[in-house]
DNA sequence: TATTCTTGGTTTGTAATACAAACCAGTTTG
DNA sequence: CAAACTGGTTTGTATTACAAACCAAGAATA
């Protein structure tokens, strides 16, 4: 075991909200949008869209922003970049974790 | 899938140098000394210091202070609340990881 | 049509925290 | 006795998470 292997999990990760808000837009094949987000992990709006600029940041995460009629809706989804560091953030964690438990 | 379960896992966890730490003491059987882990884990002393204060104030570490000869010598181990702690972290990532890979 | 109310967010100020540098008490070495 | 090393802790700073305040525009109300 070496748990230096944690250095690899992206560190954009290693945040509760955002870790919560990629598990929501990985495990949703399509784009999800900012007011199910907000619903579905309640938190405050600011804070919701400064995760997601962080995520967009670090392409984790696309940004789509359109018009609905004559609302503005601003929705998200998951990267492969994002879905593979999310995987990777699982796979290093167990084999870190495992060895020790 | 709920990932608000996340909100379950300890906070001081969530964090890559203390998940390395906890891994490394629950990994150890015995109690693991300061230096050892300095040098495994490549931090500063101060941050270092710091973050097992941080554990030992949630309980999740047990701090050991005695002198060898005339040196003095902290070592630290993992209480059981520690060890069920990061049994809980990684299993409740996993539970909503994995639903989403 | 003015006037509030709601929607859909972003920007900004603050509090918490991770980190390294500086420090400290004592010990060994030259 | 002075200089350097050991084994850490305390303190200052830079980053970051967060919520409050804000803003632009559309919808409802009067």
């Amino acid at each position: 075991m070496a748990s230096t292997d944690l250095l690899n999990v992206h560190p954009a990760l290693f945040d509760r909200v955002r870790l919560s808000i990629m598990a929501h837009l990985s495990f949703a094949e399509v784009a999800v949008d900012f007011n199910s987000l907000l619903q579905s992990l309640a938190l405050t709006k600011g804070n919701l869209s400064t995760h997601m600029k962080k995520l967009e940041d670090e392409g984790l995460v696309k940004i789509d922003k359109k018009f609905i009629g004559r609302k503005p809706r601003t929705s998200y989804r998951c990267t492969k970049k994002g879905k593979k560091e999310v995987q990777n953030y699982l796979t290093t964690i167990e084999s870190v974790l495992k060895a020790s438990a």
